[in-house]
DNA sequence: AAGATTGTTGACGTTAACGTAAACTTTGTC
DNA sequence: GACAAAGTTTACGTTAACGTCAACAATCTT
């Protein structure tokens, strides 16, 4: 397939340009995570598709369930001008961010021990040829 | 079964202090992430168990899998005598600080976004009440 | 000692997140 | 217009991380 107009993307060029698989992707619109159009029968993906994909991807890194990955989605293209949607979204915005906030501080310890961890091993090192010198 | 002296778990009781199941305990077990002693057939946690669940735990709250977790406890109990040994430590901790420091960054960003899209639907909804005070 | 708990080892079931293969249609190319 | 390339759907396979019995042994309690 030729490659079509600036951003229009087939979904092996996408799969291509983001480094997933093309299974992966039409899985992900199976779970309702993407929505691309059609041409006829062929998935047409457009820089929205392409914004979100990206989402799903620093989701996953983050270890988020797709399920959380969508709820997630959902947060950009809520109808704003719901009051209680907005509501709703805001528990969950800031449900999320909580959620973070605490797995960031887990990642604060985590890095800290490392560091230390490493310290360690660096200093024995050094006492070991220092020993070796010295003999 | 009665509680044991200070510092000597049964599986349950393990279970109830860390919120993970007897199952989730003897599987991680099977793993080689956990050996605990026996008393005859029964399994005993000590202190340095504990300790290991925890990080197994935390590690989970990351989003590592057991594979990733176990070789992050090895480094807790490598041989620092053996100079070899550390040099693959020393690499497998910049490895997992660098993994680290990128998921943080992941992670920073998508707080970022999270709270302007609190923000936008703060600003929304006082929008939205003034419109309603001034009708 | 008898019953209720708690423990142990299999073994099979389950969910998430895709991979892989088959069978078929549509599109692009020569 | 024939044939390869790319796309589609459907369906079954796979791995990780446990859950859920089942069947049985050891313990605790009364």
């Amino acid at each position: 397939m030729t490659s079509m107009i600036n951003d229009m993307l087939t979904i092996t060029e996408l799969a291509r340009e983001t480094g997933v698989t093309a299974r992966a992707i039409r899985f992900y619109e199976s779970k309702g995570l993407l929505t691309p159009r059609r041409a006829g029968t062929t998935r047409i993906y457009t820089h929205r598709e392409h914004g979100r994909l990206q989402l799903i991807l620093r989701g996953k890194r983050l270890g988020f369930s797709l399920t959380d990955i969508g709820e997630y989605l959902d947060l950009y293209d809520a109808d704003p001008t719901q009051h209680d949607q907005i509501l709703l979204l805001l528990d969950k915005v800031n449900a999320r961010i909580e959620e973070l906030e605490s797995q960031k501080a887990d990642l604060d310890d985590t890095l800290n021990e490392l560091v230390s961890v490493r310290e360690q091993a660096l200093t024995t090192m050094q006492d070991v040829s220092a020993q070796a010198a010295q003999a």
